[in-house]
RNA sequence: GCCCCUAUCGUCUAGUGGCCUAGGACUCGGGAUUCUCAUUCCCGCAACAGCAGUUCGAGUCUGCUUGGGGGUACCA
């Protein structure tokens, strides 16, 4: 752990209860070109304090799905490179270090309340429509001796905050300015749980101050707990960092976005076929925008031009419609290379063997595919027939251009190509309007039987391109199969 | 209930008192290109939540109302 040099200190502080969703995701993007945009450092630390709610396989995911998008963290405990995060469950001694000096300052104290208790107080509270709600601080003034005596004599405890029953508390929220609470309407919070773990509000707080966090960006559910972090760090007589409570994200209705609802979580848009960069870019777009009318932006791009100042306050809305046109234009925007391995990865889950075909050939094939994708299995998807004749047709297909007429034509069109010795798009072109012209058909009226028979489908890359790819004597053998199907 | 946040096209947003007969993007509709499907390119539909006030002038400032969200845990 490094010390706070005066350079902007950021993290990102999931719990690992869940999967990562798209909010925790925007929040971490936020984070990461903060610290990149100003120079500093992003680190990752996970609150692991509820023990109950602990989730091996939510940390492990949350990790994988942090590093798929891109978001690497620069620092970890103890290691060089390839860091892990910090964990606060191995930090223990460090909040019972801290506590202490609260429990000699006298801002804090020890709780011996029941469960049951509290529950009766607020049933209590509710009953009476009392406007101040909370913890009733039965315990406020036991004596620090008194309290020793009792936990030495084996009873349970937690420790709260001492919060004042006077005046405001104020902070000032980077995108939402200036806020102020009502002392009287915060209760003593547990600081310390009878299970010996801090509470989220204790340990970030410790953390946040003891690591040197600059800025606090996080989701807006917390805002109605930065009055208690404030009392915390006023306790403690520490500098509170830079609050930046970011807006929720909602689903396409204004809900919360859930699972159940349809995809959620990164993880769920991975496996729809999204690039982590179109991910990246859309949620950050989602609440912040460069100042000018750029949308479609790389990593580095959107990392210069960012800036707290520019995100917005409002919760919004996913659409993914615009998520979808988005991937399309990152589709296009990536290297060819790199589709060129997506497409071949997603071939042979199909069962299609392309180890042993040419770089050139691959190449030809995803240019004529990338303009058409829309999701990154798309590629190996559309790209089938080129390496593996169809073994059934588009239904419709077959209805619209395997008709009466059809087996006329598409034997002309095939002895037109058997006669080509230079099989390449422009002379296959060429060889489809002078036939056009001598027959008197249109060159519309003459590919359609000859595409759905030697790619089984009706839609796809231009058919002379197609063709010179997928190869003459290919094309012909595919041709003669169909034939005894048209009319 | 109480507290806090929030409010421009269906959606994401630009807009920080006059440049706004409110701009861009997605979606949707129409068109161009074309061998299909996409891509690309044009054109179009579509918004300042309401009511008071401040001001010569308000989408922009203030208040209220309404709508939306969050908090009110020994969960984060």
């Amino acid at each position: 752990m490094s010390e706070n040099n005066g350079k902007v200190r950021v993290r990102f502080a999931p719990s690992p209860t869940g999967y990562l969703h798209v909010g925790g995701a925007r929040t971490a993007i936020y984070n990461y070109f903060f610290a990149k945009a100003m120079g500093g450092t992003f680190y990752l630390r996970i609150e692991d304090t509820d023990r109950k709610r602990y989730n091996e396989t939510a940390l492990h995911d949350l990790l994988r799905d942090l590093k798929w998008l891109g978001l690497q963290w620069d620092e970890g405990p103890g290691c060089e490179g390839d860091c892990g995060p910090y964990f606060q469950s191995d930090r223990l001694e460090i909040y019972h270090r801290e506590i202490k000096k609260l429990l000699d300052s006298g801002d804090a104290y020890y709780c011996f309340c029941t469960e049951e208790r509290l529950q009766e107080v607020r049933a209590e509270q509710e009953k009476s429509h009392v406007p101040v709600t909370g913890y009733d601080r039965h315990c406020r003034n036991i004596s620090r001796e008194e309290a020793e005596a009792r936990i030495a004599a084996g009873e349970k405890y937690v420790i709260r905050l001492k919060v004042p029953e006077t005046g405001v508390t104020e902070f000032d929220d980077m995108i939402r300015g200036h806020i102020e609470y009502q002392n009287e309407l915060l209760d003593d919070l547990v600081l310390i749980k009878r299970d010996g773990y801090p509470t989220y509000h204790f340990a970030s707080v410790v953390d946040d101050h003891l690591m040197g966090t600059t800025h606090v960006l996080r989701g807006d559910e917390w805002i109605s707990s930065t009055p208690k972090h404030e009392l915390l760090y006023k306790a403690f007589g520490w500098k509170p960092p830079v609050w930046c409570h970011l807006p929720v994200i909602l689903d396409k209705n204004g809900g919360k976005l859930s699972k159940r609802k349809g995809a959620a979580s990164v993880g769920d848009f991975r496996d729809l076929g999204y690039l982590p960069e179109t991910l990246v870019n859309y949620l950050a777009l989602l609440g912040w925008n460069p100042g000018d009318d750029r949308e479609v932006m790389t990593l580095k791009e959107m990392i210069d031009a960012f800036t707290l100042e520019r995100i917005n306050p409002k919760s919004a809305m996913f659409d993914e419609k615009k998520l979808q046109w988005m991937n399309g234009q990152h589709i296009h925007m990536c290297d060819d290379t790199f589709l060129a391995g997506i497409m071949k990865e997603g071939l042979t889950g199909l069962g299609i063997d392309v180890s042993a075909e040419p770089e050139a050939r691959i190449a030809e094939i995803v240019k004529l595919l990338k303009p058409r994708a829309h999701f990154v299995q798309d590629l190996a998807q559309m790209a089938t027939y080129f390496f593996r004749a169809p073994t059934e047709y588009d239904e419709k297909g077959k209805a619209k251009h395997f008709g009466t007429g059809s087996k006329q034509i598409a034997t002309e069109v095939r002895e037109g190509l058997a006669a080509l010795t230079d099989f390449t798009t422009p002379v296959i072109e060429k060889m489809f309007y002078d036939l056009a012209a001598a027959t008197g058909r249109k060159v519309g009226d003459m590919v359609g039987a000859v595409r759905l028979a030697v790619s089984g489908v009706t839609a796809g890359p231009g058919l002379w391109e197609l063709f010179e790819v997928v190869g003459k004597e290919e094309v012909l053998r595919r041709i003669d199969v169909a034939l005894p199907l048209m009319g």
